[in-house]
DNA sequence: GCGTTTAATTGACTTCAGTCAATCTGAGTG
DNA sequence: CACTCAGATTGACTGAAGTCAATTAAACGC
């Protein structure tokens, strides 16, 4: 049973994820229509906010938390194709080409995000060239940070891929401990980040350990305590 | 040195590849002043478009050869991306950001190609937002396309993503032998082949070798005689 | 046509990562 | 608390793909 939020944020007019998205483009009176039709909901681990396949009849904006977007072939082979932060547009690409959705977003932490259905989104676009302009930024984006990732998956050994994905989330999330040494909360379990590289959560628990051994770094659980992120940047493939 | 083609095509107005890209959302007016101001040319395998780094000052549009675009990364590892064939549009994306180019379109076969310079490209956007509209559907489908293959990438072997491509070229340029059994003439390099999938060349030898052991298909030099259509899409993950 | 260069193949060997099976840990539940 | 269940780890083994080096075959220039 879908549970609203009691809305304390003030509404699209002052959310900051606004701000981060497409719906930066909209003029006062688009966001009060936006504000009205969007609708806000709370989102536990573990559920969707649609499934691969489902039809693509409007979009996502999240306003906190984690989201996975998750793409299954035939064989039942399973990536996580990227994950999507507060401010993240979701569910644009199946919305704007009229088709179904191409893969599942899991949630993978409490969230809170916004549903826009079709009907409003069409009137936004037709009403809003600028709007129609932000949503090709945001394909193209995607597009180079995909291609990226596509590139490093065919030259690059799993251990630097999962040194580059620590690396990214240590940009993102990274904070210092009470030495000042570089330290990390993983926002997602070990599988998870196997799924993430393409690898099986044995290999996932072998690299840690390794890397260990090199005394690049120290993992505690979720906790990940970086020792020489010199090292750790050159073996993820990085320019220093 | 240059060589601008004598253009015996009739230009824009009657190309077959326009049709096929986003010029085709260009009214009489546009085809003329896109006519008047592209520059025509034959590439010979070898040349290149672009290179990786320089700056997207305009576009190409491919109206006969073969390009691709390839990725070199700070290692010097190198991928080929994708393939694009006549009726491609390519370098958009570094021009519609504003930015350089994020990989170099290689010439591998004899093409002939326009470019579009920047200012062009502009006042047509300008005058023409159904235009925008095909940019963005471009990259839409550049992105469900690169994100299958990434997914791709992660989860299938080389002997799979190997077929795949195999399957593709069949869907563009197979044939039916005299004896009416499906076949294929390599439009790339094994080495190009090779890139394409992520591996090394001396990988794909074997990889042909064992395929041939097991009686899907026979290699003879750039020609492909496929003797187990259904084996081979069903090794390449492909539901039948 | 010959000689040079580039592409393709082959073999021996190493390394990386997946598989299968067993065990261990921790969170949540009755 | 004991039980369950999913996640994480470990070991032994297999198979896939890269590396290095040598050789053969094709393509290109003159």
């Amino acid at each position: 049973m879908p549970k609203l939020c009691s809305d304390s944020s003030g509404g699209c007019a002052v959310c900051p994820s606004r701000l981060t998205t497409e719906w930066q483009a909209l003029n006062d009176e688009q966001v009060v229509l936006l504000d009205q039709s969007k609708r806000r909901r709370f989102y536990s681990p573990g559920e969707t906010l649609y499934m691969q396949g489902d039809e693509g009849d409007g979009l996502f904006c999240l306003q906190s938390g984690l989201i996975g977007l998750r793409q299954i072939d035939e064989n039942g082979k399973s990536v996580l194709l990227r994950l999507c932060q507060s401010g993240s547009t979701i569910g644009y690409r199946a919305y704007l080409t009229n088709s179904d959705h191409f893969n599942t977003a899991e949630v993978l932490s409490p969230s809170v995000a916004c549903f826009i259905e079709r009907t409003t989104v069409r009137k936004l676009l037709e009403n809003n060239p600028l709007l129609g302009e932000k949503f090709l930024e945001h394909a193209l984006e995607d597009l180079s940070m995909v291609e990226g990732e596509y590139a490093r998956s065919l030259t690059m050994t799993m251990r630097s891929r999962f040194l580059h994905v620590l690396a990214v989330f240590y940009e993102q999330l990274g904070q210092r401990d009470e030495k000042g040494s570089p330290t990390l909360v993983l926002p997602i379990k070990k599988k998870e980040l196997a799924d993430l590289i393409g690898a099986k959560p044995e290999s996932v628990s072998r690299l840690i350990r390794r890397i260990e051994d090199d005394g690049l770094l120290k993992v505690d659980d979720r906790h990940i305590h970086f020792h020489d992120m010199d090292a750790v940047l050159r073996d993820a493939g990085v320019a220093i």
